[in-house]
DNA sequence: AAAATTTAGCAACAGCGTTGCGTAATAGGG
DNA sequence: CCCTATTACGCAACGCTGTTGCTAAATTTT
């Protein structure tokens, strides 16, 4: 949750997210751990220690003797102490992914969606699908709340979708609020690619610098993290990654420019010269680089993973080789830990992100 | 200045930097205008101002009267409570501005560098420059620091030079250090782009959401300013944008690749052709507006001053027709409001943010 | 057995924004 | 002229934060 004042509730929730954050990147911590990495006062930590255990959110498990003086206690996170649900709704399917507060996917399962699907043909499939999953599954006051990952573009703040690709019905949309009507739990609204991103970030804790994640599948986004958060844009239109041009004599995309990545791309692999297209998107994610440093590349999407490994061959090539030399310089290359469950194991994420993660300070527009 | 714990301090000084913002962007203000800008509390207003007063940053201007009630307390900022110098250090001349609290510039100069100068020569120049500046001014402790913008690649948290383009004498060269024990004031080392968002994002305030400062001169630069503060990326390397492909087979370019941005761009230049090069420029800004989805675009340097209106005309005109047409997706496009003195004044005005801006929190990495 | 070492928490504290309420300063109505 | 409504604004008490100073507990080494 962002606010745009500070006060010592933000205080404590920072500072125990700073915690959790640790928790969630290590197998068990001990209270000095985290005290050299967050750089805490120990009396602070204990403090800090005692509210989580009494929440439930981590548990002792055992001891560590140290060559000498007093056993330290160790620590741990209760993973299947909080759930969230993510549902990544694409154009013809809805997949859902329920994730524990360690960014493990417990379950995930497709469902179809009708052609030129409506709101409600939407909300009733999300309905059905986290019913099926409660079914075999007590959540009991656990579950945290519903991501939804999509197309844009959208307005991520006032959880409206403002023109879905392709999607006729769905024109202005105010889909946060009817599914929190519809399933009776906080939903939260963002692009695909974001959500995304975000899976990767909060799985690798503080860790994970600048990163993006390249997705290709109909059509070519990215999903920025940087300084920390997850970059949006001014409009909830950060992204359109697959609409750059890379050649300015290049045919004519739909978007009405020439050359775009996307359009060039696809007409590579159309081709069947996935070689080809895969050189392509690498130029593209060279271009990146070169404008905003990243640590991380994460590469993601069906069409993408379905040749991986020409896709991970020619990245990596691009990256160690066009970007100009230099041992300071590394950014790492990587498809996506979740694979196909990125995006919805990702939107369960930034759900969990809003309640138990680093909290933001926004200040107020205006 | 970040940090990465939050105490009570950081309280403080966060949301005094809110009563400032908004001293620093409006003439006057009182009490009720900082309530509704920031969010506090009008009890927690009043104690903000308060301090602010008896450090001297802000006073009182005498009183409005509502049409009932008791008068209302006006306030302005103090703008020459506080100062800093900032330094463009460019290929062959340095260039110097004192800016006041308020991001005025009061003064400034450019003095030539030698070819290939040194670092010795470096600090000799900013010592005579400052001394200039002193001479007919008593800084009487009101300084709070001088900041260095300078071509990359540069280490920014380490304040250290890389690898000057096209300058020999500058490796890994610690300039921060260096010029804190010369100078005897606190130094601020930054990407010359990113001292010139910092400067337009500075005089704006709250209000300034995702921006790019775009630099013509002898390259092609981009400073980013993203969720309230400046993006450097991983490395400090960010706003490499002049080596982004546009043309898959363009000519080749300097760094190794085919087709840059600035390749393409100077050839149009270098043959005279102004409206093409603004408009292959106009390309990149487009490509950069479809993957950060900015808000503002900010034109710079001496190449783009010299022919101002048409890369103005160029950039407004793709920025209007190539993205696709919504009313909600409005960017601003304009040249610096600080013509050639944008680096140096915004080196100057990273000093204050540091001191006077909204501080971020940046959890420790490891 | 005594000393050294490491872990961990209790207790007092300073400082933050918040809340409740009283007071000052003004305009308008009787 | 006085009273009331209205607006501005701060004092005082409060709950809460992380910090500091110190003590206690648990273990190995001497």
């Amino acid at each position: 949750m962002t606010r745009t004042t500070a006060d010592v509730t933000f205080l404590r929730g920072y500072n125990q997210a700073l915690v959790m954050a640790v928790g969630r990147t290590v197998p068990t911590f001990e209270r000095s751990t985290v005290v050299t990495a967050t750089g805490l006062t120990p009396q602070a930590v204990s403090k800090v220690i005692a509210r989580l255990t009494a929440d439930g959110l981590i548990r002792s498990a055992g001891v560590r003797r140290p060559g000498i003086g007093k056993p330290a206690v160790v620590y741990e996170l209760v993973p299947d102490s909080r759930y969230a649900i993510g549902a990544h709704v694409a154009r013809r399917t809805l997949r859902l992914a329920l994730v524990d507060l360690a960014g493990r996917v417990h379950h995930s399962a497709v469902s179809p969606l009708p052609r030129d699907f409506t709101p409600e043909h939407l909300l009733h499939a999300l309905r059905d699908g986290i019913d099926a999953i409660t079914a075999d599954w007590e959540p009991r006051g656990r579950l945290t709340g519903v991501g939804i990952g999509m197309i844009g573009p959208l307005d991520h703040g006032n959880g409206l979708v403002r023109d879905a690709h392709g999607l006729r019905h769905w024109h202005d949309v105010p889909l946060r609020e009817l599914a929190e009507a519809h399933l009776g739990l906080p939903v939260h609204l963002d692009k695909d690619v974001t959500a995304g991103v975000t899976a990767e970030a909060w799985r690798r804790g503080g860790r994970f610098g600048d990163a993006v994640l390249i997705m290709v599948e109909s059509g070519i986004g990215g999903g920025f993290w940087l300084g920390g958060t997850a970059h949006r844009g001014a409009h909830t239109n950060a992204g359109e990654f697959g609409h750059t041009v890379v050649d300015l004599d290049g045919p004519r995309c739909v978007c009405g420019r020439h050359g775009c990545l996307e359009v060039v791309h696809n007409r590579a692999a159309e081709a069947g010269d996935i070689a080809r297209a895969a050189r392509v998107l690498a130029v593209g994610v060279v271009n990146l680089l070169q404008t905003l440093d990243l640590a991380h590349v994460v590469l993601a999407g069906a069409d993408l993973l379905r040749h991986q490994r020409a896709y991970l061959a020619a990245v990596e090539e691009a990256v160690h080789t066009e970007v100009p030399r230099a041992d300071w310089l590394v950014t790492d290359v990587a498809l996506s830990s979740l694979g196909a469950d990125v995006i919805a194991a990702g939107a369960a994420m930034q759900v969990l992100d809003r309640q138990y993660g680093v909290p933001g300070l926004v200040p107020r527009q205006g």
